[in-house]
DNA sequence: GCATGTGAAGTGGTTCACAGCA
DNA sequence: TGCTGTGAACCACTTCACATGC
């Protein structure tokens, strides 16, 4: 039951959004090849998906009952409990990031946000007070938050991350383009946005 | 030679910043064990990724010669070429991508920024004036621009892919949490914020 | 008959372990 | 001796193709 892939995993936002726009108009029914050209897959990976999780909705020569697929997808992204998390940085990227309507989806709540400059620090942002990052240690694990995201300059970050990890954080969601030291308790996700259009550089130059 | 792995491109900039932190410090010679280790990675992954690169800057039995190394990163990204590209969307996320250093290397070049807002129409952020998403496509064919970033909202997303398809762009860098149906001519690289920070949720609650 | 569900084959990338060389 | 360079084994995921069952 342990044994669904993550790549599958990263797959059922995706899939749960198509559901819920078919839904929206009035389909309670799909097959796999419909279902999987709305979210850009092919149709033997959302099978293979749906296999794998073990998914029991599908009917043969029929199709899909969005509904029931909806219950399973949502269970297994795990929306019944609530985890909670802070933003650290409240610059442009943070104030996204705090904006961002997905982080209000899929049973996450955002707790807090740091930031040291006294410009920022007692600003509403997405209804939240932004508070100093002196505060950070002690907000962690008094509100048993599990979950920092990063979006502070690369200069703060490996600070930061310490400062978070004390406080008793298990992941980290790094924007910062700096590969960050942390236990190997600790899971780290990183998204360094300048690699990501390097890439894209790469295939415009080769493909040209 | 065409066959270095993508993902060994996507370390390419870590290993840069590692090389140049150690040469900063008056290190010019280091291990595959002391970079793997401060990038992140295994010393086999590290070595491996050298010997795809055809990389020849190793010593055995001493190590790597840190400016030759990184002589041969840098042509191996193709910095020489410059790469344009837009940003549409000039929120708090066009805003944060536009500021963001890493787009200054690496041969990018941030052409233009748009958005419909009349509010930020006229604008300037990084130097660079906010034009209004009629000028897009022209603009696009006109500068030959060859990726757009799209950093709008949900509900303009497609539209502004095909905006930028038809002006002649072959890649998008897609953060909104939309699938976007485009060409198969066009590459498309999705970072979906909600997505990320679901999978930490995820590993939060199996790992609590 | 038609679309699902799934073993089997294929693909891409990582780790292992050791031969080769300064 | 120590560390690189790399074939080979391994692993995770994807695609194929077909048996299965409504």
């Amino acid at each position: 039951m342990k044994k669904v892939p993550l790549s599958t995993m990263e797959r059922l936002p995706a899939y749960l959004r198509v559901i819920d726009s078919l839904v929206s108009h009035g389909v309670d029914f799909a097959s796999s090849a419909q279902l999987a050209s709305r979210a850009g897959v092919s149709s033997a990976q959302f099978r293979k998906d749906m296999s794998l999780l073990g998914a029991s909705s599908g009917v043969r020569g029929a199709g899909y009952d969005l509904a029931a697929l909806r219950v399973e997808f949502r269970q297994a992204l795990g929306s019944a409990e609530l985890v909670r998390f802070v933003i650290v940085g409240a610059g442009n990227l943070g104030q996204a990031l705090a904006a961002s309507s997905a982080f209000r989806r899929g049973g996450l709540d955002l707790a807090g946000i740091f930031d040291v400059a006294e410009g920022r620090v007692g600003q509403e942002i997405a209804g939240i007070s932004v508070l100093h990052d002196d505060q950070l240690e002690e907000f962690i694990s008094a509100n048993e938050v599990s979950i920092a995201v990063i979006a502070t300059p690369g200069s703060s970050a490996q600070q930061v991350a310490d400062t978070v990890v004390r406080g008793g954080a298990k992941e980290i969601l790094n924007f910062s383009p700096v590969v960050l030291q942390v236990p190997s308790t600790v899971e780290v996700r990183s998204i360094d946005l300048g690699v990501e259009l390097q890439m894209l550089a790469l295939h415009a130059r080769n493909g040209a």
